[in-house]
DNA sequence: AATGAATGAGGCTTCATTCAT
DNA sequence: TATGAATGAAGCCTCATTCAT
């Protein structure tokens, strides 16, 4: 994308996040950008075109990078996805709040192809705590409820974490894997080599964010 | 408050949640209200005024309910809180979420007296966490990042859950509040008599709510 | 006219006086009277009716006062109507000046009662100046100008006057007669007796404003 | 200006002046400037914002016209002063009605800058009487009422000159000449040159409106 | 006598978008 | 690439007025 094609969507993205689509107008997007609101038009199509590529774009990255999980027992993986969900939430906490308070701005014609996706980024996630519970490891009566639970706790992340303040990105990735996993009722020891699991997955967030 | 009077309050509920402050018109209102938009102004004073009053109201009963818990041991706090906070979310599910949801609609000037309600209904669950970890009840390495975690994870209710859909209500209550127990790394049995506790925290919500 | 009768038109003289006819919303009419909007229709027609009433009256009256002034020399008859448009600018401020100013906020089918009142009343003025110039007393070159002059400066006296000020009302009167006679160009020692003349039309002024 | 701009400029001096400014609506201004009403705020700021444009820019030349007499006798200046009010009240009646009846119209908070603009425009009155008071040339008793008689006198001009009437500008600025003398009580005969007087005014007058 | 409720019309202003340059 | 100009629709809100009670 051209230099200022991305200084409109940062513009998006920041003003999308802080005031919400139909909070943002379009002369904002334009202030904030540097441009007239004219000019604005040769990097987007609508405003709800603009909305539509960010959270695509999001929830095309998250689902990318959480397949990666597919395979490994149900703890690692929901450890990896909790992992996942909360560095990207805590690192690109715009644009994840975009996807997740937006989406009842979109239209119904456009509303559908990002559920879809996000469904398909929920899923990994239903399908690793079904396991679990198959598994055994898992002990939760209501294993969707623990998935939308999981879910907002998780993306919560992004409404109030601050890179600069006390809390260190690695540790809070591990407190919310270890509460997760209370969450789901998991028995037994926690994982070993904790830390170097949240490595291998901001390794990952980094690739795809890139 | 008169009849039409609440017919415009609960429109202005359903819109609120439905489509956000911002994505709401006075149009949409009025006809949700079955008023014409001049007739509104009788029973509101701007739209702002129609959001602060719902936030206002239900912030203050969630208070009101809220310290009636304060006395007893943090274990059933926590989990009275939790439940409260459930019950009220599942059960309002349109004004909890416009009440979590739209702050950010406040201009500068209202949004303080909001906020300060909504931070000492907050700080009823810190203290309850706080002397849970000192008790050694809890054990959690950040208790702060433990209630942010648990009230996105317990208001997220509002967003998803269906009253005539397969969760009976108390189960719902329960459910988090084992999840909720789980997040916290309480230690131990849990505590007995469950049922019993989500149905007495339900009479302090029908008295309240009445 | 009933005791809350008055105390509408009362409000309609100050808000259209202060603020002008379309400056003036029904409800600060409502408000200055302390009675409901709806309230107000029971003692006026429409908002206009009022306007058209309160400009009828006051032009009524300084007809009436200056009727009496016929019959006597140019130079006697100009110094009283002089006096009596100063006199009443001063003492009733609000109601000369909603004649002077709002007649533009008249609609074209009541406009045309109010203008020619208006201009019987200046009618007066003129015939006093012509008179006076075709006795030699007035030595001015075009006699139209000077009456539209004359009445521009004798009314400005309503924008500024301020009774508890340190000019008394004799006195402003005095000095606009003079002025007024300059103005004119009226040769010759000034008239004696002015204490007596403004005392004399003050009188009228008491009794037709009663 | 560009073009549109001062169309809407006009427009807004002919409304305001014709109907005040409480009595022109934003669609009337549009009508009359050929625009629709939203484009019309591509020209402007605010109605307000157009109306204290049009009374600072007219103000303000009246001021710079006022001080190029400062230095000149007390009778000279009082009668340059008088003729260039008159004159810009003949010739620009319809942006002199709006400085000289629609300050009320005015917010508290955009009052004061224009108010000030136009208390330094009477001063210089003020001063050229109180000169003329001190030299013993002008005989007045009040001088401040003799300024605000000769401000309203001169500045009714605006209110019912005719260009195209039977009187000749300079003329008419004669004619006011001679009465505010008169007001003044100027003792001896008049100035000679009087024609001169007004042409030179005349000149000034076009290069500052320009 | 008094008013709460009601409204169509209109108040001023901003909306997202298009287009000629 | 960039933008001033333009606008129909809509934004929130107030207008003057009527009417049932």
């Amino acid at each position: 994308m051209s230099l200022t094609g991305t200084r409109v969507r940062d513009a998006a993205v920041e003003l999308f996040a802080e005031r919400g689509f139909h909070g943002t107008g379009i002369r904002d997007l334009a202030e904030r950008a540097g441009l007239s609101s004219a000019t604005l038009y040769h990097y987007m199509g609508t405003k709800e075109d603009l909305l539509v590529s960010i959270m695509t774009e999001s929830l095309e990255r998250l689902l990318k990078a959480g397949e990666r999980f597919t395979g490994s027992d149900p703890l690692k993986r929901i450890t990896d996805l909790v992992e996942l969900h909360v560095l990207t939430h805590a690192t690109h906490r715009l644009e994840t709040r975009v996807v997740d308070d937006e989406m009842r701005a979109l239209s119904p014609d456009r509303r559908g192809a990002v559920v879809a996706l996000r469904d398909r980024y929920e899923a990994l996630w239903q399908d690793a705590i079904d396991a679990g519970c198959a598994d055994g490891v898992f002990h939760v009566r209501a294993p969707k409820v623990a998935r939308l639970a999981l879910l907002e706790m998780c993306g919560g992340v992004a409404r109030w974490y601050a890179p600069a303040g006390p809390i260190a990105l690695e540790d809070l990735a591990l407190r919310y894997a270890e509460m997760a996993l209370g969450v789901l009722g998991a028995a037994g020891p926690p994982p070993v080599f904790q830390v170097d699991s949240v490595r291998r997955v901001q390794v990952i967030v980094d690739e795809i964010w890139a």
